[in-house]
DNA sequence: TTATTATTCACCCTTTGAGGTGAATATCGA
DNA sequence: TCGATATTCACCTCAAAGGGTGAATAATAA
């Protein structure tokens, strides 16, 4: 039911703020991986890598299944929606209150007459 | 002229994994506010709120002018237009991959007259 | 001029992230 | 059984985040 919390939101959003973990899950987001197969393109140790896959399964952004000794990790896009749905607010709110903002500017410039900076009242 | 780089989204996205510093930003997003207004919901002290403004600026999610001893705070929503992005094109790459593996498993559906597990090709 | 207000600077402390190395564990293949 | 492979565990280092306190700076107000 899908109950996010704010610090679900703060593990989401740290989790992506690392670009090794963003390429991770850019290949993670085309097709299920092993560890090595994830680790490959990095310069940095398989230990680190797993690390990395580590804050991502607590993210819940990958989820880990062991096929023997393979652990075959796939992508969980559910916990981006909290991220996008608060990014997307804060833009909606912006963009409402400068719109409001224009709005309130060319009232008042058709009552006085007059040109004014859209600066000012900012 | 926007030619964001990598490491401007670590900062973004990094900037953006803060309870706090979200706080701040919707807050902002509704209207500028200087520091002391800033601090006030919070029980942290005012000289925390000033390093998670200096955070919030070092990501350009925030500007700041000087009005004598005030400093105006004001929210800047370019930055998240990368982060929406990225996050969007995840999810789609995702989504596309999903739909297109369901299309195939009907296909097989068809042909072979059977029932399939849809976990099992993932 | 002198308080008062607004904000930052300079430190301190603790936690955690990001990287490393070497050993441990578990499974596969011969 | 035994060596190779896949992955993690335990430990180490360094840098930075997030919190705090007290002093410094700058501007307003009395």
């Amino acid at each position: 039911m899908i109950a996010a919390k704010v610090a679900d939101l703060d593990q989401t959003l740290m989790a992506l703020a690392d670009p090794t973990r963003r390429a991770i899950l850019q290949r993670l987001s085309q097709g299920e991986a092993r560890v090595t197969e994830l680790a490959d393109p990095f310069s940095i140790s398989l230990n680190s890598v797993s690390k990395h896959i580590r804050i991502l399964e607590r993210a819940q952004l990958v989820q880990r299944r062991r096929l023997g000794r393979e652990h075959i990790l796939s992508f969980n896009s559910q916990p981006l929606n909290a991220a996008s749905i608060w990014i997307e607010t804060q833009r909606a709110n912006w963009t409402a209150r400068l719109e409001a903002l224009d709005r309130l500017l060319q009232t008042q410039d058709r009552t006085a007459g007059k040109q004014s900076n859209q600066k000012e009242m900012l």
